[in-house]
DNA sequence: TGCAAAGCGGAGGCAACCTCCGTATCTTGT
DNA sequence: ACAAGATACGGAGGTTGCCTCCGCTTTGCA
């Protein structure tokens, strides 16, 4: 009746984090679609291995980008703090798109992970509408927000702009459509 | 000195008609990412023919939406016909939410497109920017857009938007999300 | 009608995907 | 400390898609 999940065996854990690992640079040197039997050879492993610990490409992805997702969502309380909700909505975001610059592939990522097929969708994606839903709910009843905005708009907006191909300039084009966005969100 | 290029021979012509619209039905059925074979197979034709004519993907994703797209870009005139800049610039934005919605795998091909290498990148990128331009400049001129508004980042913030994954009621969210970016546009 | 030139096709080499199962490694109970 | 079962590993191999190369066919021109 209780938990009946056994721990995983050490070296299935140990193999486990060398992927993830592994694949944080490849994808960071290739792309999320790099090649994941490179992948598995850079974490000294065999393929079997990285496909019995990740089902599917989207799953890596996921594991890999999880940690510093979590810090973006995370970050959402201070930001609220002494802030009306379209000024913490503004540094999230602004915060957000320093991530994914710095990060090379998490454009890409968040794509993908919201691509996948819903029943093996990460927990990844409902944290971040939920901390944009945070967001967007303080600033909707502080009156910084328009009454009709939707996080989950806000959301995809922002992950749209996110995943443009990241030539030249990318960060400075990226930053100004986010104001633009915002400014839309104000009320009128 | 004067023109020297031959037309094509006959064959090749309908060979290349025949690719076209064979690529036309496979990228709507699986995607802009199919198989390139596959759409050989369907044309009737080697796969070597299809490499000669198109000498990367990109080059066959290009010319199969390039029709569609350049009915988008002719629509500019007519829609700014009696409208001040902004009311057009939504009325275009709507007409091309309908095409992307309407033909599969436009929302991808546009992505694909912006992302090819500089030097081979088409023709149609530079006619939708300056497609935009065109509006932009018009209601930056009659007061009804913002005075800091740039074209090009409207053009990408709408590709993002177009690219994001066509899951159910996407065509209302993209609808939606279009709006607030308009509405962002708009003089404070 | 004949002959270059232009174009065709698909075999073949390569890379990546993913599965399968014989073998190795861990854990647990004694 | 050891044995036995459970768990996990590895990588060969079947499959598919990419792209190139070159002997053969078709076309257009004289």
């Amino acid at each position: 009746m209780s938990s009946e999940v056994k721990p995983p065996r050490a070296d299935a854990r140990r193999n486990r984090e060398a992927l993830l690992v592994a694949a944080a640079d490849v994808f960071a040197e290739h792309g999320v679609g790099a090649s994941l039997e490179e992948v598995a050879r850079r974490a000294g492993v065999g393929v079997g291995t990285l496909y019995r610990h990740f089902e599917q490409r989207d799953a890596l992805v996921e594991a890999v980008y999880r940690r510093e997702l979590e810090r973006v969502v995370d970050a959402v309380p201070e930001l609220l703090d002494g802030r009306v909700g379209m000024a913490a909505l503004r540094a999230w975001s602004e915060r957000f798109l320093g991530y994914v610059a710095a990060k090379r592939g998490m454009g890409e990522a968040l794509r993908a992970i919201m691509d996948c097929a819903p029943e093996l969708r990460s927990t990844v994606l409902p944290r971040l509408e939920q901390a944009v839903e945070e967001l967007v709910a303080h600033g909707i009843e502080d009156g910084s927000i328009r009454t009709d905005a939707r996080a989950d708009d806000v959301l995809r907006a922002m992950i749209g702009v996110f995943h443009l191909p990241q030539a030249d300039g990318w960060e400075a084009q990226a930053r100004r459509i986010l104001d633009l966005l915002l400014d839309g969100l104000e009320p009128r």
